[in-house]
DNA sequence: TGGTATGTTCCAAA
DNA sequence: TTTTGGAACATACC
């Protein structure tokens, strides 16, 4: 389900009601979801304090304090180690994930995997209908995080970072956006939408794009983030809803009808086993790697 | 029944 | 070596 502006207004949305609160219980209910382990998961966030939400990519991320809970450490080994020696509380939604609070009325909830429970009483469900979804306790954030690629909306993305990222090698543009090695937060809606925008084909090659090119790809994979997050992203069915933005994509999901542009209709390719959307007369194919 | 699905990973093939 | 294709993970829907 979740990309970037997916998971970016859900940690948004969650914040305010878990940042200073505390886990007292986590219940699994679907075993091979939890990394290392469930009893990893529990020994880990049971006990500790949540000291801030964020987002890595289309991780959801909770530093957690270290203070009480079985994990304790001695003071010695508090001083060699970074300043979240409570580890952290990693949460990659993959296709289906979703949180809900256990006191919203829903009597069709279905497939609940996990449940949090908090020290204000409150109960935080996870559902996950495919299973697909990791939830991981970790002290060596790097060794979740440290593969990923740039974060797009960050300053760092310059058009300079993004040339690094496509020259030296010859890959098409589509699979290239999705790989989370190299800009980290793309997924397969967003990276249709910003191929559209920037006038590229997906399958163009990384290493040909002229430097314009390149800046006006850096300028569409941003308005198109912004944009998302603006409407709190694009709803479809139960894995996601509470968004807006599937009223304003312009290709994908739009196959056969005319481009917002040029009234031509929208072709759906299939690049790199996914779905792909484009508008032939707005994004010329010219040539392969 | 078969095809499809917002994601990632692993292996084989090119 | 690098890149791409296919399958796998698991479930539901059309």
């Amino acid at each position: 389900m979740p990309e970037l502006p997916e998971v970016e207004t859900i940690v948004q949305a969650l914040r305010p009601h878990l940042e200073g609160r505390r886990f007292t219980r986590y219940i699994s209910r679907w075993a091979k979801q939890a990394v290392p382990s469930t009893a990893a998961v529990r020994r880990g966030i049971v006990g500790r304090r949540i000291t801030r939400l964020w987002r890595r990519a289309k991780f959801i991320a909770a530093d957690l304090e270290d203070s009480g809970g079985p994990g304790r450490r001695s003071r010695g080994e508090r001083a060699a180690s970074d300043q979240h020696f409570g580890g952290h509380l990693l949460i990659h939604l993959r296709m289906s994930g979703r949180f809900d609070w256990a006191d919203r009325p829903n009597h069709k909830r279905r497939h609940i995997r996990a449940a949090f429970d908090l020290d204000d009483g409150r109960r935080l469900l996870f559902c996950d209908m495919r299973k697909f979804a990791k939830i991981i306790y970790t002290t060596e954030l790097d060794a979740v995080t440290g593969q990923l690629g740039i974060e797009p909306l960050e300053r760092q993305f310059t058009a300079t970072a993004l040339e690094r990222a496509l020259y030296g090698r010859a890959r098409q543009l589509k699979p290239l956006l999705l790989d989370q090695t190299v800009i980290a937060g793309l997924g397969n809606i967003y990276t249709d939408e910003a191929l559209f925008q920037a006038g590229l084909h997906p399958t163009a090659c990384s290493e040909r794009l002229s430097r314009e090119e390149i800046e006006r790809l850096r300028t569409a994979i941003r308005a198109v983030l912004r944009k998302a997050i603006r409407h709190r992203g694009t709803s479809f069915d139960e894995a996601y809803l509470g968004g807006g933005m599937q009223k304003y994509l312009d290709v994908y999901g739009r196959a056969g009808l005319p481009c917002r542009r040029c009234k031509t209709p929208i072709e759906r390719l299939r690049i790199a086993q996914r779905g792909t959307h484009v508008c032939p007369n707005c994004q010329p194919f010219d040539g392969k790697c």
